[in-house]
DNA sequence: TGAATATATGAGCAATCATTCATATATCAG
DNA sequence: CTGATATATGAATGATTGCTCATATATTCA
């Protein structure tokens, strides 16, 4: 059935009781795995690559994406939500910059495994 | 409206023409967001936490997950799709590991930025 | 104050996703 | 070959997502 374990006696009880410790705990899985999430579309993968460089406003980032500013800010608002990047205001506009290095870090890595080979 | 640019000038057109060359062909920001995404879902970070520690069957996966095998089995067929892990066949079981040290590497470098903050 | 502008956000919709259930495939033991 | 077991997979479904459109908020300028 759909829930049964294989065969009730585990294959390597070992190996399962050995993991066991080091299974991550729900939340700490959910909040690793909304991280991941948060750069998980082409659209934000887009966005980071270019705040890597240097901070930019709303409209900067939908004019160098050719994508429309409510698009753009509704994925800001995603990756704010993550605390992926970090804002600040200057007059009617809005800046937006990578939160800190773990961001360009993670970002970097992604982009070696996916270049690399 | 919705696609318009903001006021037609841009705000920063030097920024924006500094940042183009650099925007993510549509290939790569497309397999980046995918190997991300690998990562984006918290069954398949715990499958991935377990894996990084040694390699185990299927059935390994579904008892120390708690989760279904079938459950367990299309998730790795995703994590497989996306080569982030590879497996062999021992009789009748398949035993599944990371696939390199890039996937590791991703892991921990997003565990870090969960944790330490 | 009122018009213009930059950004944010809610509703709605098509597309994608993670799981379950049922079943198929592959391997082993007899 | 047959029965048992480990894994894979297709269909179905409820949940989530990314976008558009329309509108709201916040700021500046006159």
């Amino acid at each position: 059935m759909s829930d049964e374990r294989c065969a009730e006696t585990y294959v390597h009880e070992e190996r399962v009781q050995a993991a066991l410790p080091h299974v991550l705990a729900d939340v700490t899985a959910v909040r690793l795995a909304e991280t991941f999430k948060a750069l998980s579309d082409p659209s934000r993968v887009r966005i980071v690559s270019l705040l890597a460089r240097s901070e930019l406003c709303v409209c900067d980032l939908a004019a160098a994406l050719d994508m429309s500013q409510s698009a753009v800010s509704h994925q800001l608002r995603t990756l704010r939500d993550l605390h992926l990047v970090r804002w600040r205001r200057e007059g009617r506009q809005i800046f937006y910059a990578l939160d800190d290095e773990h961001v360009t870090d993670l970002f970097e890595r992604g982009l070696e495994h996916v270049t690399h080979e």
